[in-house]
DNA sequence: CAGTGGTCTAGACCACACT
DNA sequence: GTGTGGTCTAGACCACTGC
C-alpha cells in the first residue's frame, strides 16, 4: 500500500541500468556508501517517522525493492542489519516486523539480573511498587546525559521491584519531560507489562539500545530500608542510559540490585 | 595449497547441478540444514583442527568455494557468520584471517572494566603480579564447570592487576591440567601481552566466548590486603567461564574488581 | 597489475504460514 | 494455492591492498 505513495527514485539518484551490473556509476572513492546502507537509512527514517508501528509488519522485501528501485537482495541485506540490531524481527512465511518490548519472549531484554537457581521465565514478572513520580528540573549531570539543558523539565520515577515478596531492585529513573508529557504514577502502576512497552504504545518512544556501567556500593539508610537490607550489605549499582533512534538518549536509570539471590549475567563474545 | 588436498565433495553429498538452481535436491523438511551452515561447520572443523592458526589467513572465498564445490556466495555467508562470532576477521583487499587475542585493537576483549575518566587505551596495560601458580585437584564445583571429574588435575593461578600502581583486580583462575601441561608462574610472568594470547601460541587453546556472572561482595582479610582496601569496601565479584570451540569450557576465572576508579561497562542491544 | 573481499543484480527454488 | 522470508547460483563490477 505504501509502495506507490513512496518516492520512486533510486536511492541517492543512481539510476540502475541493466544487465549483470545494475549500477550506472556508484559513488566515487571518498565518502562511499553502499546502496544497501542507504536503503537501511531510508528504512530507518520510516521507522523513526512511525510509518510502521512496533509490532506491525513492514512491507515485503519485494515491495520495498520496488519502492526503492533496487533488487530484493539489496533490501535483504539492509533488513539483515536492522534485524541484527534488534530493530526488526524476521519471521519466515509471515513477514518482517518492527521489534517491540511488548513481546513475551524478548520482554525485559535489557534486564540482565537473573535468579541464581532456575530459569529466567519461571520466576515470572516482578511485583512493582512505585515510590514516587515527580516532575522536576534537570540537574547539570542529568541534563548532560539526556542531552538537555540544566533546568529543563524532567520526570523522576522511583520504584522497587520484588521477586517472591523479596525487594530486589531499587530503581530511580529520569525521563525528558517533553516526550513523556502526561506520564503519571497511576499510569505506571496500572500498566501490565514492561515499562518500555508502555513507552512505545503511549508515547511513541522505542528504546533501541542502552549502555550500563556497574559498580559495587553500599546503600544509604533510605535505600537499605527500601530494599530491606542492612547498610553494610554490598549492592550492585547499575547506571543505564537508554537510547532511541539516532542515538538520542531518552532515559537515565540508576538501579541498586541485591545479589544475594540474583546475579547480573553477561555473555561475552 | 590446501584446496587440492581437500575433500572434493559437495557438502553432505548433494551434487550441484547446473543453471539458476544448482541444488539437485536439498534436504527434506526434518533436520533441514542450509548449505552455508554445513560449510560453516566444515570451516569450523578446520579451525579446531588447527589447519589455519590464529593470525593466519584462511584460503580465499574463491578457493573455499572450489574446495567445497559451492558458489562463492554460499562460502561468503558462512564466513559472514563466523566473522560475526569473532572467530574470523575480514580485511578487504587482503583476505580473511583467524581471529586472535594478540592483536592490538582487540586485546583484552573480555575485560569490561574501564577507567572512569579517559579512554581505555591511554591507560595502557596493567602491571601484573603473579601471587602463585599451583597444580592441584579439582573440587566438585570446579570440576563441574570445567567438564572434568572431581580430583582431575587442574592449574590454579592467582594474580593481581594494578593500574598506575593501584591494585585494582584480584584474579583466581583454574585451568584444566591436560591442555595446559607445562604452564608455570615464570612463563606467565615473562610473557608480554594478554594471557589469552599466550594460551593460543603456547598451548593452541583459543578462547572463543565467555559468560560472566556478577555480584557485589565484601573481600575477606587476605583479599582486602592484596587489593589494599578495607574489608568493608564493596567489590565487584566477576565469575567467568571461557569456552573454546565446541562450547568446551577451558577456564574458570573469579575476579574481584575495585570500582572506586573503574567501572564495569556493558553495551545492551 | 592481479588478487582479495564487498556490492549488486536476476532468477530459480525451498521452507513456512495462512487461507 | 499464494505470499512471505530463506537459500543458492552465476556473473559483473567496485574498492582496497600490495606487488
Amino acid at each position: 500500500m505504501a509502495s506507490n505513495t513512496a518516492p520512486s527514485f533510486a536511492a541517492l539518484g543512481n539510476p540502475p541500468s541493466v544487465g549483470g551490473d545494475a549500477l550506472g556509476a556508484l559513488n566515487l572513492s571518498p565518502a562511499f556508501s553502499p546502496l544497501y546502507q542507504q536503503i537501511k537509512g531510508l528504512i530507518l527514517q520510516s521507522l523513526e517517522a512511525g510509518e510502521w508501528k512496533p509490532g506491525e509488519a513492514i512491507p515485503s522485501e519485494m515491495d520495498l525493492a520496488a519502492r526503492f528501485r533496487v533488487s530484493q537482495g539489496t533490501v535483504r541485506k539492509a533488513i539483515d542489519e536492522l534485524a541484527a540490531e534488534n530493530l526488526l524481527v524476521r519471521r519466515q512465511g509471515k513477514g518482517t516486523f518492527v521489534a517491540t518490548h511488548a513481546e513475551q519472549h524478548v520482554q525485559y531484554r535489557f534486564l540482565k539480573l537473573q535468579p541464581d537457581n532456575g530459569d529466567n521465565q519461571s520466576e515470572g514478572p516482578a511485583e512493582r511498587t512505585i515510590i514516587d513520580c515527580k516532575r522536576l528540573r534537570a540537574s547539570a549531570d542529568i541534563a548532560r546525559t539526556l542531552s538537555l539543558r540544566s533546568g529543563d523539565p524532567v520526570l523522576q520515577v522511583r520504584r522497587v521491584l520484588a521477586y517472591a515478596g523479596v525487594p530486589t531492585i531499587l530503581e530511580e529513573l529520569w525521563l525528558p519531560g517533553a516526550p513523556f508529557k502526561g506520564l503519571t504514577a497511576e499510569r505506571l502502576s496500572s500498566y501490565k507489562g514492561p515499562m518500555y512497552a508502555l513507552f512505545e504504545t503511549e508515547f511513541g518512544v522505542r528504546m533501541v539500545r542502552a549502555e550500563e556501567s556497574i559498580r559495587a556500593v553500599n546503600p544509604d539508610a533510605e535505600q537499605a530500608q527500601l530494599l530491606n537490607v542492612a547498610i553494610h550489605v554490598p549492592l550492585l549499582s547499575v547506571a543505564r542510559v537508554a537510547y532511541t533512534y539516532n542515538d538520542t538518549p531518552m532515559e537515565l536509570r540508576r538501579g541498586l540490585y541485591r545479589t544475594d539471590t540474583h546475579h547480573y549475567r553477561n555473555a561475552l563474545s
